[in-house]
DNA sequence: GCCAACGTTGGC
DNA sequence: GCCAACGTTGGC
């Protein structure tokens, strides 16, 4: 089992989003990045669980936990015209980009801000505070996962 | 295969 | 809105 923090502008999709989806499950469409979209297909397994990182928003941070209900299948935006997510060279019958289903586990009554996690030696290690970051999908260890959980529930 | 130019991300 | 950092593109 593996642990990842999976980044969503929360104007796009927040973690309230999810919990208001119905069965609270939605497709983790739209991953774009090369790097992202090798964890997602070949190490985000089902069962594995997830921080939701809020970016590119007032307060940046986990808003959330969220859990994967199913693993990697083709991300059908890329093969939409009409989706922003549309990819000319991604093929239905050798897809380039793929999706997980997440849903919902837990929000957290305050979100913990990226300022703290920084601000705590205990997360120098994660690939969230390094300066630069654009990673959107993120491996961290079962250890760090549980620390950032303790900081809230 | 190099690398400059460009577009995007995302914190501030 | 700014801008540093990064990934991608495309000419050579």
């Amino acid at each position: 089992m593996n642990y990842w923090i999976f980044k969503s502008e929360p104007d796009t999709f927040s973690i309230d989003d999810l919990k208001n989806r119905p069965g609270q499950t939605e497709p983790w469409n739209g991953v774009r990045n090369y790097q992202a979209r090798n964890f997602l297909r070949d190490d985000v397994k089902e069962g594995d669980l997830i921080l939701f990182h809020h970016s590119s928003c007032k307060v940046p941070g986990i808003a959330g936990i969220a859990i994967v209900s199913k693993e990697a299948y083709p991300d059908h935006t890329a093969f939409d015209e009409s989706s922003d997510y549309f990819d000319l060279k991604s093929k239905k019958d050798s897809p380039t980009w793929f999706m997980v289903d997440v849903k919902f586990v837990e929000k957290f009554k305050e979100v913990i801000t990226l300022k703290e996690i920084k601000e705590n030696p205990k997360f120098n290690d994660l690939i969230l505070t390094r300066k630069g970051n654009r990673l959107s999908i993120m491996p961290i260890s079962e250890k760090e996962f549980n620390e950032l959980k303790k900081l809230r529930s």
